[in-house]
DNA sequence: CGCGACGTTGATTTGCCTCAACGATTGTGG
DNA sequence: CCACAATCGTTGAGGCAAATCAACGTCGCG
């Protein structure tokens, strides 16, 4: 299993005695994704934090159209779940699917619940990854709101650069917000002016 | 100091002992802002989350074209704070404003910290409040890509019935994403139709 | 090979914005 | 207490960014 990802991961928030990361370790458990899987389907009750290591997952909704939404990306290094369902656990919205052939590290919500009460120091690490997590969606929807499809696309350009070579221009064209017709035309533009 | 509505607030999810609950309103400060006042302006370093306890504050950014985009309205029994800004202690591009006369209570970020130290129950506490905002954030976020004016207007409504009444129109239009403009025709529309 | 997924291009439509003008209400200084 | 300004919502004309629909080329893959 591979966990020093993520584990390196947790020791830049907070730090833990061997015993420690070993006890949390035996908390996780591994997963292969082979590309176009899912890991969550519409309607399911999410009840495990997902960890990718290898490979990169997508976490969409759809809508009454028939249009897919990309609410995130989850690369190597990245947490996915849908929040929603994950903390209602209530039957959610959001689709989990791999990208590529993907491998990941699942904890799930009851073994995150032991490790609050045994490890406290766990709940500053996830209250800081929500944290992050929040800011980010908030800056994305104060961009979705202020922006134009190609400023965002530009946007999503400079603060992704490796994920852009690595991914299918729909799905980019679903995760800033527009149809992958417009987003191609746009994209001849934006070639045209350099 | 009125801190019984945030006290009440936060015994839903940890139980304290009174003896941290004395503790914890011995860091907050209690504050008035007059209507039209601002709590926090664009360029400013956020370090206090606040709490509503009396009134009604909004969290808006403006863009390159000087347009509104409100991110989040404040009312009593609700906590409001430039995450971004609190977080990285950058400065930030949230506005918070007085739409009422209102009065808040106040906890430092660096009280936060000692309160973390001293009563770790809270990191619990702040890990779920954020989990909740993360998780209306995404909704929105998906409203915004994936619903008509029309639908995110209706969604309004439903979801926060006693703000409406409350908010003057072009708030609303700035929160759901329009022109005031468009907003009032929208409006006539939708009287029209029942 | 042939099929399905993906990207491209063009014609047309539409949801929402911009700008401008105008009442109604609120508030404020003389 | 009035006069005048500022704020707010309304309405209309015109414009534009992005969606829709449809057709077509290309590639990778069973």
């Amino acid at each position: 299993m591979n966990t020093d990802l993520l584990v390196s991961n947790i020791s830049k928030y907070i730090t833990l005695e061997p015993q420690e990361q070993e006890y949390f370790v035996s908390l996780l458990q591994s997963k292969k994704i082979r590309k176009r899987g899912y890991l969550l389907q519409e309607g399911d009750i999410c009840n495990t934090s997902t960890f990718v290591t290898k490979g990169c997952l997508r976490g969409f909704t759809v809508d009454t159209n028939g249009n897919e939404h990309i609410l995130s990306f989850a690369p190597e290094g990245w947490w996915i779940a849908d929040m929603y369902s994950y903390i209602t656990q209530q039957p959610g919205t959001q689709i989990i699917e791999a990208i590529e052939n993907t491998e990941v590290l699942q904890l799930s919500k009851t073994h995150q619940e032991i490790l609050f009460q045994k490890v406290p120091k766990f709940e500053r690490f996830f209250r800081i990854l929500v944290e992050k997590s929040l800011v980010s969606h908030q800056q994305r929807l104060i961009e979705t709101m202020s922006m134009s499809a190609e400023e965002r696309y530009a946007t999503f350009q400079k603060r992704y650069p490796l994920l852009e070579e690595r991914l299918p221009q729909k799905h980019i064209a679903a995760y800033i917000g527009v149809t992958p017709e417009f987003f191609s035309k746009m994209r001849t533009n934006v070639l045209r002016k350099k």
